[in-house]
DNA sequence: ATTCAGACTTAGGAATAGCTTG
DNA sequence: CAAGCTATTCCTAAGTCTGAAT
């Protein structure tokens, strides 16, 4: 059916939105999304092991990978287009005057040119006497401020930062200035272009690739490929058919443009192909990469950092700043992720000739590896992007960009939270909108407001439209008829992947005009395979939104909602109790958070193990107290009238106290044979004289008296405490301290258990203001490395500084 | 309008470092 | 003190969105 069909189909439909307006009064559920959303389910995402099999979508025949193949095999030669850039015009122009001899002339130029500073002097002599100059400049200036024109406050704003940078090791804070010009993102860039992977290293000659029982000699590159595979054997990806048809497919291509086998045998089919010797070799490699612990590993590590030196800074208008990911991507089979139609293919080798980079005009272009060309220099200061390559799996682009922690990330970071904070202003006019567009009599109204419902209560993606050759995953705009089930009166269920094909699963109630408008995006003739929101894209939905503020789009909506909600939940918190409390409370509020976003993890292989020991360790703690509070019974049996206090007593069995004295006892056993043969060992090791048999069975037999006193307590019911707990209020001491620790470790138990599947990294990386976190930390006095890691202290230097206890979202 | 390239943010899992504990 | 687990960092895939070309 083509789409201006269904557009007539659907507009008849919308005739009717003019006839449901009885339920006008019913449908105003608060707007709060915390009190909406219930996550009933997180589950599990969909393993790679089961490529899709209810897709009722009809797939077009893929493209045969071998045409793509081709486009690519020769992408060492694509043509270097050169390229202008008008807006480069003033950068080649200041470059020239550098040497800046000229300051007065230079502030004549625009005021666009004008944060172009002298940082490219290299001599440091003349800088420090430029600086001095400067300085003195700077005192007469302050005199007569008044009379500064604005130009000349922001030239006063950058000796600032120079005066800074060279008083605390550069330390450039771009937050106390404001910069406005995002168009423009550097003025010179130095850099020493891109790290590339080693070449590839063949096997030893007795480890081959067996086909149909017989070893195969491979020429290198073939080899490689292979070894890719086998690598992988044993996982997911190794064992996914898909995955297996598009390497196969790679590989003999591979195979046959260097020449096929070099003993000629011929490779046909997958089945027959024996990977299992490189596998085995791989694995061998693996246990001895991990055994040689030692010093050898700081060795290692010390040469790996050496030779990454050079890459790993760059020089930003004259700032030393983190370059990002300089090592180029080593050639692998592609790892789509859910089930995706080119999983397995061969990523190929990237070259010093598929490299473009970008670096100022002025800046020395870094040497390519002995016998290469770069493929590419450009002087673009529009982007943010250092070095750049096409990729063969899609012939998309891969960019090697500055750090987390560099002024640029930072500056777009504070503005994506700013442009956030923006959204405030203008949210209950968007909510109200949309409410009332709910009954728009024109479809594409309802469609707009009721997206955008969806959008900023259960914080959907927008959901851009995807190509037959990537993962069927959606979003919101692209919603499909078999994502959302409709359970009268106002129940929706919504079952789908999302974004890395994790499933997002929600029943959930929602307005009841919304119900009743997906049961009419949903009316026949449409079907499963259909589109929900057929009207409807994210660039319509985004210029929809620009209406009401500028630079608004859909996925703002989940950095506000997101922050929103944590300053709510954060607010919640009182402020009391030890670091460790104030920090679970803060965790719950970042899983708030985690949970309206979907992010999802797979559970940790040890979870389940962990868990056990965890409820396990809190029933000893538990058996315990109860032993105490037997001793105090014991002590003074008159105390048997606090029934509650002793109630406890009771709610032990036999079988689980005598399971706890089991466990307790072997663990003991355990611990003695361990520290008897380890404290040999060393005495060994020392020459001591050794611990004799003896003596091992004496601590034994001091088990085995354990043993004996917990059997007979058990049959008696007479606990054999140690005399220095002889008086009740020492008991009732030792039952506070446990109780304390069983609360502890109850909470964190719990904790473990929520967070198994929910990701709180992905959102306080990406959606909750860190100056939250910040305020946070400051206000309830937790030390903010308790939140963030080194590599988030420095990405969220500018919230960490910028803000006091009083600042809100 | 629609498509597409380009550039940027967001994402989970693998690898590794660091810490605990038996 | 090594084994085992958890936390952090690294890696790169997979989104969003803009703006130019058609």
């Amino acid at each position: 059916m083509t789409v201006s069909s269904w557009d007539k189909l659907v507009s008849q439909n919308s005739v009717l939105g003019s006839t449901s307006e009885s339920d006008s009064s019913d449908d105003d559920l608060p707007l709060s999304q915390t009190s909406v959303i219930k996550q009933k389910e997180l589950v599990l995402k969909q393993t790679l092991s089961e490529p899709s099999n209810d897709e009722p979508k009809v797939k077009k025949e893929m493209t045969s990978s071998k045409d793509v193949q081709r486009d690519h095999s020769n992408m060492e030669s694509f043509d270097v287009l050169k390229v202008e850039y008008n807006s480069n015009g003033s950068l080649s122009a200041i470059s020239k005057e550098k040497k800046k001899k000229n300051k007065k002339k230079r502030k004549i130029n625009s005021v666009e040119n004008n944060k172009l500073q002298d940082k490219d002097i290299d001599s440091d002599t003349s800088l420090k006497k430029i600086k001095l100059e400067k300085k003195q400049k700077k005192k007469k200036e302050t005199v007569k401020k008044t009379e500064l024109s604005q130009e000349e406050e922001k030239e006063k704003e950058e000796e600032k930062e120079e005066e800074e940078e060279e008083e605390e090791e550069k330390e450039y804070k771009w937050w106390e200035n404001q910069n406005n010009n995002d168009e423009i993102k550097w003025h010179s860039l130095k850099h020493n272009g891109v790290m590339f992977p080693p070449d590839y290293e063949p096997l030893p000659s007795h480890v081959k690739l067996y086909y149909d029982g017989k070893p195969v000699d491979l020429p290198l590159e073939a080899e490689e490929v292979a070894g890719f595979y086998a690598a992988l054997l044993e996982t997911d990806h190794g064992k996914n058919p898909v995955f297996q048809k598009n390497f196969f497919h790679d590989f003999k291509q591979v195979l046959e443009e260097n020449g096929g086998t070099l003993n000629g045998i011929k490779i046909n089919t997958f089945d027959k192909c024996d990977f299992t010797k490189m596998h085995k070799y791989f694995e061998l490699k693996r246990e001895e990469k991990k055994k040689l612990s030692l010093q050898e590993r700081k060795q290692n590590r010390l040469e790996r950092a050496k030779l990454e030196e050079p890459y790993k800074f760059c020089e930003l208008d004259g700032r030393r700043e983190q370059v990002g990911n300089f090592r180029v991507e080593p050639p692998d089979l592609f790892r789509g992720r859910g089930a995706h139609p080119k999983t397995g293919k061969l990523k190929r080798r990237v070259y010093p000739e598929d490299i473009t980079l970008n670096l100022s005009e002025d800046a020395p272009i870094p040497d390519p590896p002995a016998g290469h060309k770069w493929g590419e220099v450009r002087h673009d200061n529009t982007v943010q992007w250092l070095a750049m390559w096409k990729e063969n799996i899609f012939g998309s682009h891969k960019y090697v960009r500055l750090a987390a922690n560099s002024s640029l990330k930072g500056q777009s970071d504070f503005k994506k939270f700013e442009k956030a904070r923006e959204l405030k202003s203008y949210i209950d006019i968007i909510r109200k909108d949309y409410r009332r567009n709910l009954k728009s009599k024109l479809m594409l109204e309802r469609q707009k407001a009721v997206a955008t419902y969806l959008i900023d209560v259960f914080a959907l993606r927008a959901g851009g439209e995807k190509s037959e050759d990537e993962a069927d995953t959606v979003g919101c705009c692209s919603l499909r008829y078999e994502h959302v089930t409709l359970k009268p009166p106002n129940t929706v269920i919504f079952d789908f992947l999302g974004k890395d094909s994790i499933r997002f699963y929600q029943e959930v109630e929602v307005d009841k005009q919304v119900f009743k408008d997906l049961m009419i995006f949903k009316r026949p003739p449409k079907q499963p395979g259909h589109q929900l929101f057929d009207r409807l894209d994210p660039s319509i939905l985004n210029k929809y939104l620009q209406n009401y503020m500028p630079g608004l789009t859909a996925k703002v909506f989940r950095t506000y909602n997101a922050s929103k909600t944590m300053q709510d939940q954060l607010d919640l918190i009182p402020n009391k109790g030890t670091i460790a409390e104030k920090l679970l409370r803060y965790n719950a509020a970042n899983r708030t958070v985690a949970i309206l976003c979907n992010h999802q993890r797979s559970v940790t292989k040890g979870h389940a193990q962990a868990v056990e020991r965890a409820n396990l360790k809190i029933e000893e703690l538990k058996w315990q107290k109860i032993r105490f509070k037997k001793a105090m019974l014991q002590i003074d049996p008159t105390l048997k009238r606090r029934t509650k206090f002793f109630k406890e007593i009771k709610e032990i069995t036999k079988e689980q106290e005598a399971q706890i004295h089991d466990r307790i006892i072997k663990r003991e056993r355990e611990k003695s044979e361990i520290k008897f043969a380890r404290d040999n060992d060393k005495r060994n090791f020392e020459g001591e004289e050794l611990l004799s048999e003896e003596t091992l069975k004496e601590w034994l037999d001091k088990v085995e008296q354990l043993r004996l006193q917990y059997k007979r307590e058990l049959e008696t019911g007479v606990v054999e405490l140690k005399s220095r707990y002889n008086t009740v209020e020492k008991c009732e001491k030792q039952i506070e301290k446990l109780e304390q620790r069983i609360r502890v470790s109850s909470i964190q138990l719990q904790d473990k258990e929520e967070n198994s599947e929910v990701s709180l990294g992905t959102s306080k990386i990406n959606y909750i203001d860190p100056r939250l976190s910040v305020v946070f930390c400051k206000k309830y006095n937790v030390p903010i490395e308790k939140i963030f890691p080194k590599t988030l202290r420095d990405k969220f230097k500018w919230a960490i500084e910028s803000v006091d206890e009083s600042w809100r979202f």
